[in-house]
DNA sequence: TTGACATGTTATCAGTCGATTACTACTGTC
DNA sequence: GACAGTAGTAATCGACTGATAACATGTCAA
């Protein structure tokens, strides 16, 4: 029933992106080891039996919450590559990774998977992962090999950067730093990292 | 007595260095939360219990660990500025962080603690830990703050590259980003990267 | 309406982990 | 060669966590 406004039950695909939502926030901020099933079950408000039997393991739905994360990079930056306003595409690929800041989960999500390498399932996630955004880079957006490296690596800080919360740090020198590494505009960059 | 080549029990300096470097190795790779104080103790060739205690908790070993991280960095630095051979600083200090790679577990552990910027105590130290770095590159190497910047960046996925043992995979892609992420010399950075 | 299926919960368990305590043994010194 | 202090262990415990099973309830088609 559509009338009721308060509808009780979700369909399962709701369910599944919405846990997955709740997932990469707490994954983001705790990691895959230090976060709990529990703590995910409480941000996506139901129970933590549910969590896990949706997905079958806690190490299944990190993979699928990375996944999901690369796959939004995927799609911002196959945007930015189509939606030329005259601005090199990298300035537009850099651009909208800083957007993606608004989703913080994301992009650390993607730090904390990109850690863990050395475990069997997820490392490999995690190199396919890595793979498939600097193909993106350099095949579809057309960088050369040294210019989507760099790209990666300002990257590689700006997730950093939001994982130390130094856009919250007050010291001059953070302000500098964070003001190089999100490309000028301190600013919006804190507005989008705002909890 | 230094007679017998066996010596049986440590000083208490030496044991405490040889915990911070097996635990660097065990948390470098599993992370804080998925290390175990007993991979340690097993890493270090002592029982669990000692671990804790010559520590006091996890959590303050994994700050000794990060902290000595940071210092050896600081060391590394220091030496490649002060050993002017006629190369850009910049390229001094590159060399000099490629060096560190040797030691795997120091930036591993270093990109962990810097993925926890969320945890009270941690994310203390790993601000603190990161703002050192820049203001050393800045201040004492004497790169302009877009130059410091960047040569982080850099570090960052040179510890991304190395967490996703990158180095190791065959795929054309994976060297190609590698070799470029490590400033060319890919032959160099995978010995000096083997386990 | 009713029944069948999909959505969700409560209760519980076995394993793991950090920490504490009580105890043991080595080491150098007077 | 005993003593005092330091280095280290074995045993254990309570808390936590992911997973499982049994059960409950909402939803929709016929």
């Amino acid at each position: 029933m559509s009338t009721m406004e308060t509808r009780q039950r979700l369909p399962a695909a709701e369910r599944r992106e919405s846990i997955l939502a709740a997932a990469t926030v707490v994954f983001g901020e705790r990691g895959y080891a230090g976060a709990t099933t529990d703590q995910i079950a409480i941000a996506a408000g139901i129970s933590q039996a549910y969590v896990v039997r949706t997905f079958g393991s806690k190490e299944t739905l990190f993979v699928e919450v990375a996944r999901r994360a690369v796959g939004r990079i995927e799609a911002a930056f196959r945007a930015a590559i189509a939606a030329d306003d005259g601005r090199p595409v990298a300035q537009r690929l850099g651009a909208a990774y800083i957007d993606l800041v608004a989703d913080r989960g994301i992009l650390l999500s993607l730090l904390h998977l990109f850690s863990l390498g050395s475990d069997t399932a997820i490392g490999r996630t995690g190199r396919e992962g890595f793979l498939t955004i600097y193909r993106l880079v350099r095949d579809e957006a057309g960088l050369a090999p040294d210019e989507a490296s760099h790209f990666l690596a300002e990257g590689m800080l700006i997730n950093t950067v939001l994982a130390l919360r130094l856009q919250d740090a007050d010291e001059p020198d953070a302000v500098e730093l964070v003001t190089h590494a999100c490309g000028g505009d301190l600013r919006k960059f804190r507005e989008l990292a705002a909890d």
